[in-house]
This record gives C-alpha cells, structure tokens and sequence, in this order.
DNA sequence: TGACTTTATTATTGATCGATACAAAAATAA
DNA sequence: TTATTTTTGTATCGATCAATAATAAAGTCA
C-alpha cells in the first residue's frame, strides 16, 4: 500500500463507497433506466468527478459487477459453505436468498446479477464473461460444498455432486424471480422443507 | 364480429402482427432500452399511428405483456400439459425451455417474463399484477398436471404436486439464467436426466 | 510566498428521448 | 361531386440523455 500523500486536491469521497453506491442505483433501476443524474446523486459526487475516477457509465457499470461478484453476492454461497451439516447448510442457503431477495430497506431486491446484469448481455460489452464466469464459479463452490460432505460420509457417494449444485443455484434463481412479483419471505418459505428433500434427494 | 366495412380511411398494418414485433422488440433491449423509434421501425409504422393504435410506451408495454401470457408464453407448459406419460412430460417441459431459450433466430432469448418484464417490477406501473398473476397461474396449471398423474396412479399419492410444480417451474428460470449467460443447448441438456429424477424424486 | 498538480463546480454541448401538431391521403356517406 | 371520418407522413416540440470544456478550489512542492 502507498500511505504517502499524493500531490493534488485530495478527494472528497470515499470510491468504495460511491462504487457501492452505484451498485445499488443500477440494481435498483436497471442500466438503461440509470441516468448519469441518478449516479451522481446517489453516489454524491458530481459528474467530471466521475468520469475522472471510473471511466464513463459503461466502464462504471462493469466495476459495479466485479465489485458484487468479488464482495456482495455469495452472501448465500457463504452460508452454504460454512455450515457443517449439509441439511442445516442447504437449508441456510435457501433462507438466506429468500432474506436477502425480501428484505429491502428502501434498497434492491434480490439478485444483482440476476435481476439486472443478466438483462445486459449482449447489450452492454464486457458483461457477457462476467455472467458466465459468475455462474461458472458459483455452481463449482456449491458442487464442491457437495463433494466435501460426501467425503465426510454425510452424503451417498454416487450423489451427484454439480447437477445438484446446479438445482440449488436456481433454486436461487427461482426465489429472486418470485420476490421480484411481490411475494413475501413468509409465503418463500412455505416450501422450504420440501427444497431441502428435493436437493439433498432424501 | 363485426365485418362491416368502417368509415374512413382503412388501417395500413395488421395489429396483432404490430404488437408481436413490439413484444419482440422490448424482449430484446428491455423497457427502458427500447426507443420509440426502435419500436415504430419494427413494427413497420409510424409514431402518430402507434399512438393512436396502442397508447403511449406504457401501455403498449403492457399490451405486449398481456399478448405472452395469453399466447406466446405457455409452450413449455402447453407441452408439459399434453403429454401423457409424466416422466415423458417433464422431460418435454424442460427440453422445450431449453430449446425455446437457446434457439434465436436474431430473435430474443429465453423467457419474456423472466428476462424482461420481471426487472420493470415497482418501475412501470400495472405490471406488478400481471407478474404475479403469471407465475401464480404457471404453478397451479403444472401442479394440476401433477395431480393429475397422481389420481392416474403414476405417482404416489403423497406426491407433493404444488411444490413440485413451483420446483418445475424455477428450473425453468434457471435454464434462462443459463442461457442468457450464454449456456448452448446441449449444455443445458446435460443433466436433463438429474433433473427429470429430481423433479420426479425417484 | 508562488509554482505545480489534482479535484470540484458550473455551465453547456449535440444527440436522442417520448410525445404531438398539422395537413395530406384514402376510405365511406350524402 | 362534396362532406365527413380516420389514418398517414412530416416536422418538430421541450425535456432529458451521456459526456465535456472551462474555471475555481485545495492540496503538495520549491
């Protein structure tokens, strides 16, 4: 790190903190239905400044989705790998999408790459390899999540570790488009018991 | 019907075929991506002829959303419905997803709900019914289907039909999510097999 | 202090947005 | 024919879009 004091104005906000603020407006309202006005206010600086700091909206849009990808968004995946149980961890999984994808404080609902970005591919370059990445890595931290239990002998060893990874993953998929239609976390949750025997294939 | 000829001068365009190519139109850039200009030339007619045909944007929108759900949306159920063999038919519920997200013909791609309508949620208002209505009707027309094999006897009788069709019909977003990630077909097609025995819980 | 470097503010750019006013064109009704 | 009704094409509206030029402000250097 370089602690030393640059020459210049120094600047008046913090980058993290407006990239996590932009996140959040193109979360909220999409890419197209984000105006460059509606960057600047939420992230509290002012056009040039932006532009100066991280390239036009497009470039701005594609560190928002890295930064979700490397930071925010396997909150869920988390839960998933730090649980011992593999039942309590599917079962964590699943309740944290539905709170994540219902409880909104004002903010965005459900996933960023799901309910936003996906809707970009092919219209925006350079989001295409960060979905596909995405969905790539995300289902070999589930299927690998799998693969640990079976070794622990908490899982049938001719369980099939990645196919059922990827029912999980859009299991999530399946959740954030119904909180996106106004279902609460109430009625979600209603089946989870089910998911967790449909998954675990017990 | 009403067959007598109108007065005035006569229409220069078919309106079902207009609000198709509308429909396609948004189901490839999105609402807010979608220009008026983007929409008169694909339906092949005017700005003042839209206006006085379909309203303003909003409300062609909807129109759009109503013409898929009543028609265009429901070939992966439609399939799902007509087969006879429940094995058989989910498995043609799936390969029709499938096919219908990945076959573009420079056409759009996977679910109009799914990849469009769904981020216009609490930001085009009278869609949020429409959504919720869509998926609430998906679920009981495939949960019925269930039901329906189960009073047949090919599924036992504590079959869970509602969840399972909810189940059914997630992974249906998921293959959408895959594709417009850009997953081919015989990618999707892989675990088909674990899917259909998941689904089934055989 | 004053020269230098970087950031912030203000004002504005041409382009495009969604939406219309106006009048010519094309049909029926008299 | 002439009058009436509806749709068409043209031209354009004010507002907003993404993006910048020009200048002031705030820091480190000598």
């Amino acid at each position: 790190m370089n602690d030393t004091k640059k020459i210049g104005r120094p600047r008046g906000f913090d980058e993290s903190e407006a990239l996590e603020a932009a996140m959040n407006t193109f979360w909220a309202k999409g890419y197209d239905g984000t105006s460059m006005k509606d960057l600047t206010s939420a992230m509290g600086i002012s056009g040039p400044s932006l532009y100066a700091t991280f390239g036009d909206k497009r470039e701005l849009y594609l560190k928002t989705i890295d930064l979700y990808a490397d930071v925010d968004g396997c909150a869920p995946v988390v839960a998933f790998e730090t649980e011992a149980d593999i039942e309590t961890a599917v079962r964590d999984f699943l309740a944290t999408v539905i709170s994540y994808s219902t409880h909104s404080e004002g903010g965005p609902k459900g996933c960023f790459l799901a309910s936003c970005v996906a809707t970009t591919v092919g219209e925006v370059e350079g989001v295409d390899e960060r979905m596909e990445k995405a969905i790539r890595d995300t289902d070999a931290r589930l299927a690998r999540r799998f693969e640990n239990a079976i070794a622990a002998g908490q899982l049938a060893k001719d369980f099939p570790a990645l196919e059922r990874g990827r029912l999980l993953h859009d299991m999530r998929q399946g959740y954030v488009h119904r909180s996106r239609a106004g279902w609460s976390a109430d009625r979600l949750l209603e089946d989870i018991d089910d998911r967790v025997r449909m998954v675990l294939g017990t």
